[in-house]
DNA sequence: TGCCAGGCTGATA
DNA sequence: TATCAGCCTGGC
């Protein structure tokens, strides 16, 4: 068990902010998250955070997928103080981080997002996960499945994830799957890219446009450069900033400020 | 019942 | 290069 008192981290908001669909809230103050193949349960009372884990693994996992190491204080203090739009958002998503997620599950995660809701994703992606991942048993007993790998799709017909409510984007996963698996595409290429050169490759991927490419960006590579532009995010910037964003004031972490614009239009109307 | 949800592909002009 | 229909499906 690791204990500690963290600032500008809050596990609620992490969990709404829709970029992990395996982090659940089961009840207040409780959280469970299954990231690859590892699953963790953690309590947060105001800045009290406790982590069920070995310190090893805390230290060489958890610390970094929950981006401890990077001083949030600093964007938040970025912001331009007669943006009274942001600074609003700012405050409502206090404690969000971005996360450094596993490459290839925010692939499928973001192939699957598009045109669908975070309830829906949710089911998808344990649909997925119970059908093609490793069954495994957590330290304190739980049993979870692992986010399946990309060989668990090889072979499997275009439509074979329509059993898994995945709908049209089925083909995405599968011949994306394909393509990784038979080395059209490496993951650990992409891994040491830089953000733009990162993104074109992604994009060859069957499925993968802009927003979900950044979507990737952001979530598994930690580009904080990139500014994902959804349904959401499009309107808050047309109704907020006519004359354009300024993207100037915030650049090396549009990425961040992106996600406090994407959680206030969520959660603060 | 009909519409929409954190887009993308492929056809068409 | 830009525009646009069509796409799975659950929830409202």
């Amino acid at each position: 068990m690791v204990k500690m008192k963290l600032e500008n981290f809050d596990l609620a908001h992490i969990c709404e902010s829709g970029q992990c669909f395996r982090m659940t809230q089961p009840e207040a103050n409780k959280y469970e998250i299954i990231a690859t193949d590892k699953y963790l349960r953690a309590e947060q009372y105001g800045d009290e955070v406790t982590f069920y884990c070995n310190e090893d693994e805390f230290e060489n996992f958890w610390r970094h997928y929950f981006d401890l190491d990077t001083d949030y204080k600093k964007f938040k203090d970025a912001v331009d103080s007669e943006d009274e739009y942001l600074n609003a958002a700012v405050k409502l998503g206090s404690g969000i981080r971005i996360l450094n997620q596993d490459l290839w599950e925010m692939i499928v995660s973001f192939l699957i997002s598009q045109q669908n809701n975070i309830t829906r994703i949710r089911k998808c992606i344990n649909n997925i996960s119970e059908k093609y991942g490793e069954k495994k048993t957590a330290e304190d007993g739980t049993k979870y499945y692992a986010f399946p790998k990309p060989e668990a799709f090889l072979g499997l017909p275009e439509d074979a994830l329509m059993e898994c409510n995945l709908g049209y984007r089925s083909k995405y996963v599968v011949r994306t799957a394909k393509m990784v698996v038979e080395g059209d595409i490496s993951l650990e290429a992409i891994e040491k890219m830089p953000y733009k050169e990162a993104k074109e490759e992604l994009l060859k991927l069957y499925g993968v446009g802009k927003k979900v490419a950044d979507c990737i960006c952001l979530f598994a590579l930690h580009k904080l450069e990139a500014f994902p532009i959804d349904t959401h995010i499009n309107q808050a910037l047309n109704a907020n900033y006519p004359d354009g964003f300024p993207f100037e004031l915030y650049e090396g972490f549009e990425g961040v400020i992106q996600q406090y614009i994407f959680f206030y239009e969520l959660f603060g109307k």
